[in-house]
DNA sequence: ACCTTTCTGTAGTAAGCGCTATGTATTTCC
DNA sequence: GGAAATACATAGCGCTTACTACAGAAAGGT
């Protein structure tokens, strides 16, 4: 926001920051932190390493802006589908299906940056390691507490076990994430999508009769 | 199978070249392919580079060899746990029950080597990332043709859809290793394995009707 | 016009990568 | 015992890595 004319002083850059940075987002998602190089970024954006390392700082910081941009555009549509419909299960049911549909868009990288980019990491970036890691457990968290609330307001039953069923959804994410990236189709990855929400409990209005497809998470 | 006592011409092995191939599947599993490097390798093997390439070939070359022996130990709980099981339903349970141990393991790195040890990689190792895919569908495949016999047995609905049902399996396979991997208990992974055989069609005897958790496998 | 500020490309740096040439040590074969 | 064969350690190969010192270019401030 507001990247144009404050007219700052000095010589005025002469490549986009901000298409840079795509530019970056599309390497980094392709292929993960590591194995992208300076050198390739800099290829990929048409510029020199003093003006990347001048307008990003290093290749971590560069990356850590990278996630968020990520964040702020494509890693939203759990929160958005969660928003989107009144009940978690809903909710959830429309993730999935958009996880399918943006997991597999021909324009970007398949599955998830958040989910594949720093998986083989040497010691030197566990930093980074560690930041994906966050962002993933932070994603379930927030799922596990809006579960809280469907059960808290009777949407869901009361004996609901709110992690488990937030970790199920999670590891559904990353392995429609990993399938995407092995080359799975759109339609392949909304089957499993439509699959997956087998698992998971009934309303408690539309079947009063929740005994058996509830039972696995009750304690 | 005997690796000893042919008692070969020059100067005999001065390391146990089976240990060897252990540490690099140890060594491999924890953080993949790339990252480790053949320094790291020596160092851990209390070899020197020479006689890692004389006794490996290359670093490719030990990985494959490194990747048949995790297939012929830890890569067998799938087809082990189809094969002890009458229906694929009880197999497929089995298998994600075995999965969830195998792969929190303490005495080994966690989730799948096949998985996630080449999941970030460089023009220069894009052959070491298809022989692992190549391997991930290789499974696939597998169980969608046993899914098939049971179709045709009668085991399961005649309008199954072996292959979707196949590729759910896959995809919880790949989340749960990548869960492993972001340090999930065994609990908490079995929870997952329990939770996602809800989604799988009910065994044709005990439950002619088979009506609603079937759907998603019609076409 | 001149100074300051900022971005630019050239051309490097030290460190790490996979891999190996060379010489020596240790074994079996004859 | 001597030759042939194999494994050993030292040391270093050419290449890539992330990153930067330097000097010139292009802008604003005064």
């Amino acid at each position: 926001m507001a990247n144009d004319r404050p007219r700052r002083r000095g010589r005025p850059r002469a490549f986009d920051r901000d298409q840079a940075l795509l530019t970056a987002l599309h390497e980094f998602w392709q292929r993960g932190f590591e194995p992208v190089s300076v050198a390739e970024l800099t290829a990929a954006m048409g510029i020199t390493p003093p003006s990347l390392y001048a307008a990003f700082g290093d290749k971590k910081t560069l990356f850590r802006e990278v996630v968020e941009r990520y964040q702020q555009t494509h890693g939203t549509f759990l929160a958005t589908a969660l928003a989107a419909e009144e009940s978690t299960r809903d909710g959830v049911a429309r993730a999935l299906r958009a996880a399918a549909v943006e997991y597999t868009r021909p324009e970007h990288p398949p599955g998830c940056l958040v989910i594949s980019a720093a998986v083989n990491c040497t010691a030197t970036s566990a930093d980074i390691a560690d930041l994906l890691r966050a962002q993933r457990a932070a994603n379930i968290t927030a799922l596990r507490e809006r579960i809280k609330v469907d059960v808290a307001d009777g949407r869901l039953p009361a004996d609901t076990d709110a992690d488990r069923l937030a970790v199920l959804v999670g590891v559904i994410l990353q392995g429609m994430s990993q399938h995407a990236r092995d080359g799975a189709s759109t339609e392949e990855l909304l089957a499993v999508a439509e699959a997956a929400m087998l698992a998971w409990p009934a309303k408690i209005d539309t079947a009063t009769y929740t005994n058996s497809p509830t039972r696995a998470w009750t304690r």
